[in-house]
DNA sequence: CTATAACCGAGACGGTACGTCCGGTCTTACG
DNA sequence: CGTAAGACCGGACGTACCGTCTCGGTTATAG
């Protein structure tokens, strides 16, 4: 996956998840880019190399943490209908991003993202994949179901929804409420709707 | 601009005008994460202290960079029609992003915007006047013109126009060009024609 | 004297003053090399640029305060017996060290002398000067007394007990009292009486 | 040593080597005041971290690095005669100084202990332990044999001596040659001798 | 049932940059 | 026009982390 794992890993998996949960709290208390390999190795009781054995550095590292948190599973829905089913989704999306850091992480990886092409490669491809299988899967079965126009530009509608969402979710000038997940829905479907 | 400069400082022009230049430059050429003071210190031929007492730190210095790049006089528009008005726009302001380092420098202003209040704060000012001013005219004359429904949410409109280009920036999945800013502009017009 | 002195020197005698005393009070109170040519500017209410115009660097300064604090007037003795004579001396000595902060200014000089020539000439001239003016006057009437020996290497002598005094100024190892004044004089003396 | 290691420390002695040895040579091509832990470092090729890491500052590196330059093993001497002794003594001492960069360093640790204490603390327990060791050895021995008066003030006269010489070293007025080392030993065992 | 190799924590190491202080020079505005 | 105020470039401070590198000590297969 991320890191270049040996095929023989005797990795410690207490360990392991000891250094994930170290990034995840640090990350929540004082935000990506002050969160240290130090810090994180110390508050883990782990040596850095452990980490570095592991994780190619600390993009990759949040980036295995953030997966974990928003997992796909997590937001698979199917209502029979776009409205409904779009709705719960971002609902369900809210509530990960404010009971986790994931929204802190997700800056971060994009703030390394600009830098660093393979993690921007791996970012996109995560989010891509997501997308196609989650949101996607909405609006492909409303066509199916016949409630939204069959030529409708699903990456471009899906790219305004994961776009508004990322400007709260980075400027916070507006809260990822229950009021947002449905005007936003309901924008999107007035644009596409038959 | 963004700090208040009282009267009795005698700021010399010239090395504020290098010092801003060489922050442009190395952003461009390195990403906003990776510049640091003391290299704009020595690209410009200027002492750190010099940067540290105009800037509280190296947020405000680009942030007054990214003003200086994406000024709002030229995004203004007015062809007389929402569709024309919004694609020139767009266009405009992806040549910007296309031409300058803004888009480096506005992802490394989000991330810092994640850690400091006060930068956020000034982020969300700068982008929602900037809005106001532009993107919200825009509108304001369509809801005018009797182009748009009169009680279109503009606010959330805007937030998923933003967006959807702030994902691309950020990710650089698909490319700012002109074929975005047209179908970009008819999604979003779709879901508020009259 | 120590500093170079333009001819139609327009020098504000009031601000000199100030400069020098603010210069003493901070040796005092916290060291030759941790004073700084800033501190003594602020503390005298006076600009960096107006010491710059009157003192070459800290070392000239210094010397200044440094012969102001101990001059030759105040060391001068004659009460006929080369004892009594050198003890008054030293006690007189001990006097201004322990009121003054010319112990620390003479530290300073002496290191700044290890590395700037001219600084180390000039305090040369004046320990010598003064010596030969103020000890050496000493055992040259002693000689003429014939309370010592006539072929006295006075120039070592008086290193020996100018030496013995620097010890116990630079290192505080023990004090410099009434008591060492008695021990020092007897022992010099012990060792040329005739 | 001049710092208490703690036996878990595993420190390069051949970076410390280095350390100590740039520092030698800096000290010697541009005196202490104007030697930093930058050109140390750097001279060494070492991290500053690493110098900071084993010595508190600069005094106590430079502690170290005069003991190591000025030990008490190349100091002894035993003639079986004061005057020998003495001149011997001094003439060693003398080389050293003439060949090494230990007056230099001498007079930059007397300057920190003006400022600091605990070196002051070290530099006098240090002087005081060699003072005892070497050149106390030789006047007790002189009481044993009867050279001298048995109830010499040794540290008096100890004072004279080394006195006598930091006056040279500090004021560079006269030479540390073996004239002086025969006079100041003549002179000084006349005031004593039985 | 060893033994041996990969694991682990700890932390030293050469570096880079931080944000601050001060040195010594130069500019501006007041009195 | 001398002066205070202080901006300027530059160099060093002492600190925090980076990513690499030992160092012993500890598992946990593979022989």
């Amino acid at each position: 996956m991320s890191e270049p794992i040996p095929k023989k890993r005797r990795r410690n998996q207490q360990t392991h998840l000891a250094i994930m949960q170290a990034a995840a709290t640090l990350v929540e208390e004082r935000g990506y880019s002050k969160v240290s390999i130090e810090a994180i190795a110390k508050h883990a009781g782990a040596g850095k190399q452990t980490i570095y054995r592991w994780w190619t550095n600390k993009a990759y590292l949040f980036l295995e943490v953030y997966l974990s948190l928003v997992s796909e599973e997590k937001l698979s829905v199917d209502t029979g209908d776009v409205s409904d089913d779009l709705e719960t989704l971002l609902n369900t999306l809210f509530g990960i991003y404010q009971e986790t850091p994931a929204a802190l992480i997700l800056t971060g990886l994009v703030q390394e993202a600009q830098t660093d092409e393979k993690i921007r490669q791996h970012i996109v491809d995560m989010l891509i994949s997501k997308r196609r299988g989650v949101v996607g899967g909405v609006f492909e079965r409303a066509i199916a179901r016949q409630e939204i126009h069959p030529d409708t530009n699903i990456n471009l509608v899906v790219d305004m929804i994961s776009g508004a969402i990322w400007l709260r979710l980075f400027l916070r000038h507006e809260p990822l409420d229950r009021t947002f997940a449905q005007q936003l829905s309901q924008q999107v479907i007035a644009g596409i709707r038959l």
